[in-house]
DNA sequence: TGCTTGTTTCGTCATACAGCGAAATAACCA
DNA sequence: TGGTTATTTCGCTGTATGACGAAACAAGCA
């Protein structure tokens, strides 16, 4: 049952619908949240292991991303719920309209954002 | 995001599992789990909080079941993917053949026998 | 090669929560 | 009405886990 125990966070839940747009490096996922790098690479790495995202590593960022059809069927089921149980929530609208501004910003620009902290 | 949280813990998954099969009255539960009534009585309240299910009184004993055709669409969506994502395990086959043992006991007996603990 | 930079790992702390037993509540029964 | 019984609420304890900062770890760049 860890595939259960990786949705029990709220802010797993906020990844995960956050990568419905397509795939994010960890420094714009970290600047969405406005929480520590560490935190944000831990819950990735536990969804990572639940086989709900996943990673490429291109120049120095890692990008996360949704699974796509080679992802097993469970896998694949619990994104279809987790986004209809949450596409209305307004944590998730807001969420979305911030990724956008994020994605307008040049990339190393946030993420030395975060080293000045 | 209530939903997701209540689903977070094996025990309360194994309850709407164990539910699939027809209404229950706390103490069945009880002992299918052997675990203290407040314990169980504590994990149905968190998933009727969240609308997963519903509960009748008759005589001295509550029953729980699953919501029918009246629950919302998030929660019919819920339960059919928790369903789909876990009636494989072991746990679930276990748990399902023990029902059917204490299903034909009496329900007073049942009840009886968790007070002398 | 050293230096910078993005990410991850590690150690620590505070909070959340599952579990229990005891007490409170509710509803039948004598 | 008082007693019994099923369930819930409350208070408590131990464990799990989310958050952070510091240090380690790549991987480009000077």
């Amino acid at each position: 049952m860890s595939i259960t125990k990786s949705l029990a966070d709220a802010t797993r839940v906020r990844i995960l619908m956050a990568l419905r747009g397509g795939e994010l490096c960890v420094c714009q996922i970290t600047e969405l949240f406005g929480m520590a790098p560490s935190t944000v690479s831990k819950h990735l790495s536990i969804l990572f292991q639940a086989g709900l995202v996943q990673s490429r590593k291109t120049d120095r960022w890692v990008y996360y991303r949704l699974p796509g059809r080679e992802a097993g069927s469970a896998v694949r089921a619990t994104l279809v719920w987790v986004t209809k149980a949450n596409e209305n929530e307004p944590q998730i609208f807001a969420d979305t309209k911030q990724i956008k501004k994020i994605q307008r910003t040049n990339l190393s620009e946030i993420c030395k954002r975060q080293g000045k902290k």
